[in-house]
DNA sequence: CGCGGTGTTGAGACCTGTCAAGACGTGTGG
DNA sequence: CCACACGTCTTGACAGGTCTCAACACCGCG
C-alpha cells in the first residue's frame, strides 16, 4: 500500500532544483512539466496522462530541472526512492523497464523539439493532439476517437511555443479542414489518419510496439 | 579492447529505426542526432561532444527515433550490447551510471525545448555557446576561454530552429555586444558571465556537481 | 586559376506576437 | 432569480521578427 496525494489544478507540487525523496506516479489527471522564462511566460516540456510517471528521472538525478504541475485535479501515488530502490535490487528487468521510461520520456522531448524547431503552427498543435490520443489509447483513456482534454488554449500555447491567439487560429484552422473537433474539454478526432497525416506524426517515438526487455 | 571506427564529416552513421545493437561512445570529433523534416529541412536535438556515448538510450530502446550523424572527423568506440549487458549486470552502480547519463541527455532536450520555445534568437545562440562551454571544459577540451567549434551556420541553424540567414544576423548581433567571436571554426568567449546572464544559462541542468549514485 | 562551400547583405513577403476589445459561459452572492 | 465578476475564447489592427530569394564576397583546395 503506499501514499496517495491529491491536488487541485494550477498548483506547482514539484519545485525545480528541491532534493527529491519520492517519485510521483501519476493515477488520475494531467500534469505537466514546466520551466518559467524571465519574461514571466513559461514552457511546457511535457504533459502527463494517468499512468505516467511525472519524475522517475528524479530518482538518478535526485533533483529536477523543472517544475512538475497539476492542469487538472489530480490523484498521485508518491513513491519512495527506497522504495524503487528496493525493487530494482531485487527485479533488475524492473529496472530496465524503468529505463526505458525515461528514455521514452527523452524521446517523447526529441520529438517536442523537432515541432518546436520548426513545423507550422497548425501541424504543431495536430501532432500534439495525435500523440495524446494514442499515449490515452493505451491506457483507456479515449472513447472512441475522442478523449478528454482539460487544457486552456493559454495552456496549449504554454506546450507549443506560441501565444493563446495564435493556438486560437491555429485551431479553428484545423477545424475549418475538419481535423479537429474542440468542445467543452473534448478534443474529438474524426480522422485520425488524415490528422496524422497533416501532422506528419508516426508513433515509433512512444517506442509501443511490444516491450521485450 | 574494443573497436573502434573512424568517420569523416556529414555521414549518417545511425539510421533512424534501425535495430541496434551496440552503442557509440564518442571519442574524438563531433555527432548530432538529427531527424528530418519533409521539408527536407533536418532538425538537430542534441549535438554530442568526446566523452558523450551518442546512442546509450538505444540499449534500451532497441531502436531509434532519429538519425546520428557526423558533423567532423569522428573516432567512435563500439560498445556492443552484449558487452553491457554484462557490465551492468555485474557492475549495479554502473547500471545507475548509465540511466543517469541517459537522464542527463533528457535534460539537455528539455533547454533545448525551452529554448526553441520562445527564446529570442540571439539568447538561443548565446545559451548554446555556453552549454557547450562547460560540456567541453568538463572533458579538457577549452583552452582559456575558447574551444574549437566545427559546425557551419548552417549546421547551427540545424539545432536552433531558424535559417542560417538568420543565425549570421544574430551571430553578428552577439560580436557587436562583444559577447563572443568566432573565427576560422574557434569560438571565443570574452566574458563567460556576461554571455550566460545574456543567455540566461544555468548549467543546473547537465548535472555536473559531484555524482554520488 | 577556377570551383564549391561558406559567410554576408539587402529587399520584400509572410508568419507570429502584441494590444485591446468584446462575446460567451459559469459560478457566486445578493 | 438576477446581477455580476471572472476566466476563457474570439476577433481585429498593427508591429515586429523571421523567412525567402537573390546576389555577392571570401576562402581553401584541387
Amino acid at each position: 500500500m503506499q501514499e496517495t496525494r491529491r491536488s487541485p489544478p494550477d498548483q506547482e507540487i514539484v519545485h525545480e532544483g528541491e532534493p527529491l525523496e519520492h517519485s510521483l506516479l501519476l493515477l488520475h489527471g494531467w500534469l505537466a512539466r514546466a520551466k518559467d522564462r524571465r519574461s514571466g511566460r513559461r514552457q511546457i516540456t511535457e504533459l502527463h496522462v494517468p499512468g505516467d510517471f511525472a519524475d522517475l528521472h528524479g530518482f538518478t538525478l535526485k533533483r529536477l530541472d523543472h517544475n512538475i504541475i497539476t492542469l487538472s485535479d489530480c490523484v498521485i501515488a508518491i513513491v519512495p526512492h527506497e522504495r524503487l530502490e528496493r525493487l530494482v535490487a531485487d527485479h533488475p528487468r524492473l529496472a530496465r523497464l524503468y529505463w526505458f521510461l525515461t528514455n521514452v520520456d527523452a524521446a517523447i522531448h526529441r520529438q517536442w523539439g523537432f515541432s518546436l524547431g520548426g513545423s507550422p503552427s497548425a501541424a504543431r498543435l495536430a501532432h500534439l493532439f495525435c500523440e495524446l490520443f494514442v499515449r490515452l489509447e493505451v491506457v483507456g483513456l479515449t472513447r472512441g476517437n475522442s478523449y478528454d482534454f482539460p487544457l486552456t488554449q493559454e495552456e496549449l500555447a504554454m506546450c507549443l511555443g506560441m501565444t493563446s491567439v495564435h493556438v486560437n487560429r491555429s485551431l479553428q484552422e484545423l477545424r475549418r479542414s475538419r481535423l479537429i473537433e474542440v468542445e467543452s474539454r473534448q478534443v474529438r478526432i474524426p480522422d485520425l489518419p488524415a490528422l496524422a497525416q497533416a501532422a506528419q506524426f508516426d508513433p515509433a517515438y512512444l517506442y509501443l510496439d511490444p516491450i521485450d526487455i
